[in-house]
DNA sequence: AGTGCAATCCCTGAAAACAGGGATGTAAAA
DNA sequence: TTTTACATCCCTGTTTTCAGGGATTGCACT
């Protein structure tokens, strides 16, 4: 009747996967062509151009480069498959931001067994789809809409988009690096290092080294 | 030939639920009886008397009650099953403490499924049985024993009991509370808090408060 | 009766973090 | 070409954290 759809799987623990593909051999229509375990994985299977599938199944927290880097890659390429999120938790601006990014579909680890062949063949349509906890929480954020205080600046916070360098600092303040240390190795003043902590703190809109530390670890920035 | 093993599975994680049990109906002499997705569900489930598994393969990082609670729980029961722990990360530590605990087998979810039947058919045979990379970080941990200060404390971190006053200041830190704000939250003064931060400092053998929000994240104390 | 531990409080002093400016060179983008 | 963003550095001043002591109360266990 219709046509088989071809699916890759990415993500970083295999026994995920091999959740996942149990799940999906129940159903006839479509064939997991081929799984990764890292983001370049991803990408490089992709960029071979023998390699396609309809839909990719991603996990975010995956290693080398993370989910969002994987889909700013893959929605560049001519035959982009649909992309379907697998997320271990379940926040509403990460979801925003992947579909901004072009994602067709987000379900949580929690319930993707339950979820992710209906996923697949409405994305397959063109339709988009999201497991019952997160179109929950979509529904709650509409709701609550009004609360949103002025127009100018939609973007999430997860848009603030962190420099290099930034980043390379926030990685080593989670290491438990203080100022002059950080300095130190990366072979600048610590004044620098200051006005590269002062910024982070106000983009990360936290209050202190901790906030920083937590938002690094939620959003997988480490 | 042998009697069929019956196995009880634990996780948050409905998909790693479904993985294990995919990988584990490839093999005729193990069946999956049941699976929890709680702390909770799987004390209740042994503590009901009518149920019984020979082995417990046990995520660490579940609700309610976590990995160590649960098998501290089982550890006193008479028809006490065999645990098999599957942990997202390899902490030498954690190794330790669970053996302490009394577990038979610890493996990593990155090769769970090619190592998880043969830990299920060694640890009912009394073996203990460990994932090819937890073997290779006990053996660089042996090698390197010599570095063992002296012989008097012997026990892992992992044991040094926080109180619950300490435990209380920690996850207060974790939410971005400075010191004064802490004190004022639990009605003392500000030496108190200063106090308890630095036995958490000792105790958890960490530099500065992101090393404390570290550990706490990592050892899932909030 | 004595021991140990948890929780509370205090002191001093040094180090680090944070707040809020300003400033410069450079490279990329508009 | 002008503007923008990034990375670098400096200054002033306040607040917070950390290190190192010491001390008291109350409770539980031996």
């Amino acid at each position: 009747m219709s046509k088989k759809i071809y699916v890759h799987v990415a993500d970083d623990h295999k026994i995920v996967i091999e959740g996942i593909i149990a799940v999906i051999n129940t159903d006839d229509d479509i064939e997991v062509v081929d799984y990764s375990l890292t983001g370049t994985q991803v990408t490089k299977w992709f960029d071979n151009r023998k390699n396609k599938a309809d839909v990719l199944v991603l996990d975010i927290n995956i290693p080398e480069l993370d989910g969002f880097e994987v889909v700013k890659h893959l929605r560049k390429k001519v035959n982009k498959p649909k992309i379907i999120i697998v997320s271990s938790y379940n926040d509403i601006r990460i979801v925003e931001e992947m579909l901004k990014l072009g994602c067709s579909g987000y379900i949580t680890k929690n319930n993707a067994g339950a979820h992710i062949i209906n996923a697949i063949k409405a994305v397959v349509q063109g339709e988009q789809y999201f497991s019952s906890d997160v179109q929950k929480d979509m529904l709650q954020k509409y709701v609550n809409k009004k609360e949103v205080p002025h127009g100018d600046a939609p973007e999430s916070f997860l848009m603030e988009t962190l420099t290099d360098r930034e980043i390379e600092v926030l990685r080593l303040i989670t290491q438990e690096h203080n100022t002059p240390e950080i300095a130190d190795k990366l072979n600048v003043s610590v004044s620098t290092i200051e006005t590269h902590r002062k910024s982070l703190l106000k983009k990360l809109k936290v209050k202190n080294a901790v906030g920083l530390a937590m938002y690094a670890i939620k959003y997988k920035i480490i």
